[in-house]
DNA sequence: ACCGTCAAACTGGCAC
DNA sequence: GTGCCAGTTTGACGGT
């Protein structure tokens, strides 16, 4: 795609990282989306056969019959599709990078000058708001996706680390009675609440029973942590 | 000739 | 009533 999109889309994503600028050229290369067909097509859109020069805007206002696309909604045959010279295009694109919307007046000068209906500009404008939007929606999507891929890393470091700990658990320090300065046995021992240090169980606490250990906050197995 | 992509244009629904 | 949006249709165009 490189530096200049060929659809020129402006985006404005609310992304860590990445380009918010809604200024020109804001898209940074995602690749996904309109891919290189444009640029080249861009070079040889709208050039008469003859490759000769041709007015500004070759593609303007239809001579056919207006009143029948107005109620030509599902007739029997819509107006052949116009493609939008470049020169038009880049007029457009360049009102578009000031205001994403148009006011009537804006719309109707708009028209004029780009010999388009004010509906075809109105079209327009609402094409380019979904492509831009389109486009952001990607861009949020690959971040979504990369921050799923490191939150479920983190995740499993996280697993892996209560693992550990609970190995650890298995295996109780050993602590000295203050009194015999003799190894007290595991079943001598509970933790502090206050401050989460292992001492020696007094004896009502050890008859007293506890709850069971709640699996996703277990103990902590020693002071040293 | 066929297919995929892009964009112009249309449609119906909704908010104001 | 008007404008916008999401979804859809359709034609132009390039690539194979």
């Amino acid at each position: 795609m490189g530096s200049t999109s060929p659809s020129g889309l402006e985006l404005t994503m609310a992304v860590p990282g990445l380009s918010s600028s809604s200024g020109s050229e804001g898209f940074v290369g995602c690749g996904a989306g309109n891919g290189n067909g444009n640029a080249m097509r861009d070079l040889d859109m709208n050039q008469p056969a003859s490759g000769g020069e041709e007015e500004e805007f070759p593609m303007g206002i239809v001579e056919e019959d207006e009143e029948e696309r107005g109620a030509g909604a599902g007739g029997p045959h819509r107006p052949k599709k116009l493609r939008l010279s470049k020169e038009q295009s880049r007029l457009l694109e360049e009102s578009f990078r000031l205001n994403h919307t148009l006011t009537p007046k804006q719309k109707e000068a708009l028209a004029v000058k780009l010999k388009l209906r004010p509906r075809q500009v109105e079209v327009w404008f609402q094409n380019r708001r979904a492509r831009t939007k389109l486009k952001q929606t990607e861009l949020e999507c690959e971040y979504l996706k990369r921050c799923f891929g490191s939150l479920t890393e983190e995740n499993r470091r996280l697993q892996r680390e209560v693992e550990e700990l609970r190995a650890m658990r298995v295996a109780p320090p050993t602590v000295l009675s203050p009194h015999t300065r003799q190894p007290l046995p595991a079943s001598a021992l509970t933790m502090c609440p206050r401050c989460e240090r292992v001492t020696a169980a007094t004896a009502t606490a050890a008859r007293t029973p506890r709850p069971a250990a709640n699996p996703y906050h277990p103990r902590r197995p020693s002071a040293a942590f």
